[in-house]
DNA sequence: AGCACGCCGACT
DNA sequence: GTCGGCGTGCTC
C-alpha cells in the first residue's frame, strides 16, 4: 500500500501590502512544482493573490487554519535561495511589507491580483433610463454600460466614494453581475517561430520560383525567424504552409530573448594596467573566496577604474561565480555593457528601467539561467538573481542616484555591500570622490582603501582658477554670468579647435518670474513653488509636479498685471549667452528637457565624439562619469546653487559635483582648465573641490557630522506624512510626533534617540499633496530600528488613504 | 489592498 | 427604525 503522500508547507510572502508572511499548504500533485522562488496564486482572505515562495513554512499560529496553494504561475522560480536573506533584511530594514519587496525586486508586471469586476446586465441597461431611479445609481449604471469596472474605477469615474452597499443592491437587483477577475500578470516569455530543412535529407530537388528562394534563404541561414525571413523574401509567409506540407521545410518554435543588446561590439584584450592599477587588481583578487571583504577603490577622475572592475569581475566569474555591478544611470550603463561585453562577450546580461517590462524578463531569465554570470544594472539589480556571488562592483558609489525615493525607499550600494556580505563576497566600491559614508568605514577599519591617484597616461589633473563672481553681482546681461576669465578661456579653446562644457544645476531659462506690478513670483497652482520659464516650450513649467503654462501672455496672479521679469538662471539661458557670445559655435544642451527621448543622451554623447559641437552646455547630469576626450574647458557657472542647500549633505553634494564636473576636462591627451565661478571663493567645499582635495573636505566635513550627530557618525530615519487632506495630514504628524515622542519618554533605552518635528516641509505642498515630516536621530542603526519597529508596527496607528499617509525612509538622503 | 463588521448621525 | 458614512481588524 502506498504511503500516503505528505502535503509540503511553503512560506509566501504575498504581494500585498500587508507585513509578515504566510504559511500554505502545498498539494502533492503541484508539490514538485513548487520551490523558492516559485510565483503561487494563493486563497488570501475573502480572495485570492499572487504569492512568493521564500521557503518551508511553519505551522500557523493558533487559530489560523493552513489553506492550500491553488496553482503554481510561471514556467519555474524567479529567484533563488540565495537572494531570500536578502529580500527579508530588506523588508526588516526598511520596515516595507515583504511581498512588496520582491515584487519590487522583480521585473515588473510579475504580480497577478485579482478584484471584483462589476458589469451590467440587460435588466440594469433598461433602468439606466429610469428617471425614478437615483442620480448615483444611473450614473453607475451609465458608465457600466460603456464596460465593465473594478470597484476603484468606478470610484475614479465617479471621482466619489463609491459604497459597497449600493453595488450589493444593485447586484441583488439583477441590474449589475459581479465577478472575481484575475488581472493576468504581463510579462511571459516570447516565443517566435522558426523554419528550418528537415534533418538528415540529401538535397531534395529544390522548388522553382519564389519558393526555391525561400528554401535558398532557409538553407543558407541553417534555421531562421520567419519575421527575418519575411524581411529578406517579400511575402515568403505565403509559401511556408505549403512548403512545410511538402515536407520541403519545417516549422517550429522557440523562446526567444528579446535583445536590448545594440550592434555587436569588437572582442578587446585586456591592456597593461598601470602599477596602481595593478596593485588595485591584485589586492582584490587576492581577497577573492577568501569571504567578505570591502574596498574602496578611491581613484581621480580618469584613473582607469573600469580597467580595475573587468579585471576584477573576470576573475571573480572564473569558477562560475555572478559578478553584479551596479552602475548609477542607464546612459553609463551602455558605456561599461559595451566595455564589459567587448572583454567577456554574451555572458553579460543588462538590467535597468530603460528596459520594457518584458526586456527586462528576459534578461532576467537569462540571469536565472545562469546564461549570463555577469550582471551591470541601476539600482534594482541589486537583487538580480545570480544565485552565488563571487563580486559585487558599485561604480560611482557616491552617487545619489542609488538611493531610491518612493515605494521602498532603499539604497543600493548599502544593499550591494550587505549581498556581499551575506554571500561572502568581495565587494569594489568605487569612487573619485567616495561617500562620508564609505571613507568613514575606510577610516573604522571596515573597509580597505585602495587608489588611484593618478591619471592614466600620465596625463595632468586639469587646473582649477576660481572666479569671484560677487565682482559681478551689478552687471548685466550675459557678463553676469560669464565672467571675462571663463569668456577668455572658451575663446581660447574654441579657436584651437577643442571643446568646451558648462555645467549650471538648474535647467530651463529663468528660474524666477516675478512680477513687475507687485513684485508677487509666479507659483505653480497645484505646489507651493515658483515657476521656472523654458523658452524651448514657450511655456511656465513646474519642476516638481510637471505643471505647464503658455508663457504667451502670462499674467501675474496676485495683481493681474502682465509684465513679468524673467529672473533666474538655468542652462537654456547660459546655453543662449554661449552662442550670443560665440556666434560660430556649434551649442548644445544636455539637460533632463534635451534628454527625455530614448536615447537621446547616447545620440547627444556621439555628437559630440564627432565632434559636430563645440560648447555642451549641461546639468549635473554631465558631470556623471562621461568620457569626453576632446574637453580641455569646463565652465561651472555657478558653483553655489547645491551649496545654499538647507540639508546637512549640501556641502558633501557639492564637493562631490565640482570635483566630478572638473573631471571632465582634458581626458584626452591635452591637458585640461576649469573655471569654477562662485559667490563663495574662500568655502571650504569650494576650495577643496579646486585643489581635488578629497582628505583635507573629509576632514572638515566630518567633524561637523560629529559634532552635530548626522551619518555616518549617526543614524537618521525621516518620517514622511502627505496627503490631499491639510487638515489630516497635519494632525497625523502631530499625533505620529506625540506617539514618537511618548514612546521615547516611556522607555529609557530610547532616550538616545531623538525625536525632530513634526514640521511642514519645506515645499509644503507638491501636486495637490500636503506634506508633514518627522525627523529622528539615533546613535546607531539597531536602536534607530528597534523605536521605528515599536513605532509602527507595534502599535496600532490610524488607518491611511490618499488623504493622509506616513511613509518611513531609513537612512533618508534628500531631507526636503 | 480590499473586504466585512460595527458604530454613529440624519433621513424616509 | 435603517441607510450610508467612517473607523478598525484581518488575511496562513
Amino acid at each position: 500500500m502506498p504511503q500516503a503522500a505528505v502535503e509540503p508547507i511553503v512560506e509566501v510572502a504575498v504581494a500585498l501590502p500587508v507585513h509578515g508572511t504566510f504559511s500554505y499548504r502545498v498539494p502533492v500533485e503541484i508539490a514538485g512544482l513548487v520551490e523558492v522562488g516559485s510565483r503561487v496564486w494563493v486563497p488570501f482572505g475573502r480572495r485570492r493573490a499572487t504569492g512568493f515562495v521564500l521557503g518551508e513554512g511553519g505551522a500557523p499560529p493558533a487559530g489560523a487554519e493552513l489553506r492550500a496553494v491553488l496553482d503554481v504561475l510561471g514556467d519555474g522560480p524567479l529567484f533563488t535561495a540565495a537572494e531570500v536573506p536578502l529580500l527579508r533584511w530588506a523588508a526588516d530594514y526598511y520596515l516595507h511589507p515583504i511581498g512588496e519587496v520582491v515584487a519590487t525586486a522583480l521585473p515588473g508586471g510579475l504580480t497577478a491580483t485579482e478584484t471584483a469586476v462589476f458589469s451590467i446586465t440587460d435588466e440594469g441597461r433598461r433602468r439606466r433610463r429610469d428617471p425614478k431611479a437615483p442620480p448615483l445609481v444611473r450614473q453607475v449604471l451609465e458608465r457600466l454600460a460603456e464596460g465593465p469596472l473594478r470597484r476603484s474605477e468606478i470610484r475614479r469615474a465617479l471621482g466619489r466614494e463609491m459604497p459597497r452597499a449600493l453595488l450589493g443592491l444593485l447586484e441583488r437587483r439583477g441590474e449589475i453581475r459581479r465577478e472575481n477577475r484575475r488581472l493576468e500578470s504581463r510579462s511571459r516569455p516570447r516565443r517566435e517561430r522558426f523554419a528550418r530543412l528537415p534533418a538528415g535529407e540529401a538535397a531534395r530537388p529544390r522548388p522553382a520560383g519564389k519558393k526555391g528562394r525561400v528554401v535558398a534563404e532557409i538553407e543558407a541561414a541553417g534555421e531562421i525567424a520567419l519575421a527575418a525571413l519575411a524581411r529578406r523574401v517579400p511575402n515568403a509567409g505565403a509559401h511556408l504552409r505549403a512548403l512545410a506540407a511538402a515536407g520541403a521545410i519545417e516549422l517550429f518554435s522557440r523562446r526567444v530573448f528579446r535583445d536590448p543588446f545594440g550592434e555587436p561590439i569588437a572582442p578587446d584584450a585586456p591592456p597593461a594596467p598601470t602599477p596602481a592599477q595593478a596593485e588595485a587588481i591584485a589586492a582584490v583578487c587576492a581577497a577573492l573566496g577568501r569571504g567578505f571583504e570591502v574596498f574602496l577603490l578611491n581613484g581621480v577622475t580618469g584613473s582607469g577604474k573600469t580597467e580595475v572592475y573587468l579585471q576584477v569581475a573576470g576573475r571573480a566569474a572564473e569558477g562560475g561565480r555572478g559578478v553584479l555591478v551596479l552602475v548609477p544611470e542607464i546612459a553609463l550603463i551602455t558605456q561599461m555593457e559595451r566595455r564589459f561585453r567587448a572583454r567577456f562577450g554574451e555572458g553579460v546580461a543588462v538590467l535597468h528601467s530603460g528596459l520594457s517590462d518584458g526586456e527586462r524578463y528576459d534578461q532576467w531569465c537569462r540571469v536565472l539561467g545562469r546564461e549570463a554570470r555577469i550582471v551591470i544594472g541601476a539600482r534594482s539589480a541589486v537583487f538580480a538573481p545570480l544565485g552565488e556571488l563571487g563580486a559585487v562592483i558599485v561604480d560611482e558609489e557616491h552617487d545619489d542616484s542609488y538611493k531610491q525615493e518612493g515605494g521602498m525607499p532603499y539604497h543600493a550600494r548599502d544593499l550591494a555591500v550587505l549581498r556581499g556580505r551575506q554571500a561572502g563576497a568581495v565587494v569594489l566600491l568605487g569612487s573619485a570622490t567616495p561617500s562620508l559614508q564609505s571613507f568613514y568605514n575606510v577610516r573604522r577599519g571596515k573597509y580597505r582603501e585602495l587608489r588611484l591617484p593618478r591619471r592614466v597616461e600620465a596625463r595632468p589633473m586639469p587646473a582649477v582658477e576660481v572666479v569671484d563672481l560677487r565682482r559681478m553681482r551689478d552687471l548685466r546681461g550675459p557678463g553676469r554670468f560669464i565672467s571675462p576669465e571663463l569668456a577668455r578661456a572658451m575663446g581660447e579653446a574654441l579657436s584651437r579647435g577643442e571643446q568646451v562644457l558648462l555645467f549650471l544645476n538648474r535647467r530651463g531659462y529663468a528660474t524666477l518670474a516675478v512680477c513687475a506690478g507687485c513684485g508677487a513670483p509666479l507659483r505653480c497652482r497645484h505646489c507651493d513653488l515658483a515657476l521656472t520659464l523654458h523658452r524651448a516650450a514657450e511655456a511656465f513649467h513646474c519642476h516638481a509636479c510637471g505643471f505647464s503654462r503658455p508663457a504667451a501672455g502670462a499674467a501675474c496672479d496676485a495683481c493681474g498685471a502682465d509684465k513679468l521679469k524673467r529672473l533666474g538662471l538655468g542652462t537654456e539661458k547660459v546655453e543662449a549667452a554661449a552662442a550670443a557670445l560665440f556666434p560660430g559655435a556649434r551649442v548644445a544642451r544636455m539637460d533632463r528637457d534635451t534628454t527625455r527621448r530614448k536615447g537621446a543622451v547616447l545620440e547627444l554623447l556621439k555628437r559630440l565624439r564627432a565632434r559636430e559641437i563645440d560648447v555642451l552646455v549641461g546639468t549635473q547630469m554631465v558631470a556623471k562619469g562621461h568620457d569626453f576626450p576632446e574637453i580641455t574647458v569646463v565652465g561651472i557657472v555657478c558653483a553655489d546653487l547645491t551649496l545654499s542647500f538647507p540639508d546637512f549633505r549640501a556641502g558633501e553634494r557639492t564637493f562631490q559635483l565640482l570635483a566630478q564636473v572638473a573631471g571632465r576636462a582634458g581626458r584626452g591627451d591635452r591637458p585640461g582648465r576649469v573655471i569654477l565661478q562662485t559667490y563663495n571663493p574662500g568655502h571650504f567645499c569650494i576650495t577643496a573641490a579646486r585643489d581635488q582635495d578629497f582628505e583635507g573636505f573629509y576632514r572638515r566635513e566630518i567633524g561637523f557630522r560629529e559634532a552635530l550627530g548626522y551619518p555616518p557618525a549617526a543614524r537618521m530615519a525621516q518620517l514622511r506624512v502627505a496627503g490631499t487632506d491639510p487638515a489630516r495630514v497635519r494632525g497625523m504628524a502631530e499625533e505620529l510626533g506625540r506617539t514618537l515622542r511618548a514612546l521615547r519618554e516611556e522607555d529609557p533605552g530610547f532616550a538616545a534617540v531623538q525625536v525632530m518635528g513634526p514640521v511642514e516641509a519645506a515645499v509644503a505642498r507638491v501636486a495637490e499633496n500636503y506634506r508633514w515630516q518627522i525627523l529622528l536621530k539615533a546613535p546607531g542603526s539597531g536602536i534607530l530600528h528597534r523605536f521605528l519597529g515599536r513605532a509602527l508596527l507595534d502599535r496600532r496607528r490610524p488607518r491611511e488613504d490618499r488623504r493622509a499617509h506616513v511613509a518611513v525612509d531609513v537612512d533618508p538622503v534628500f531631507l526636503l
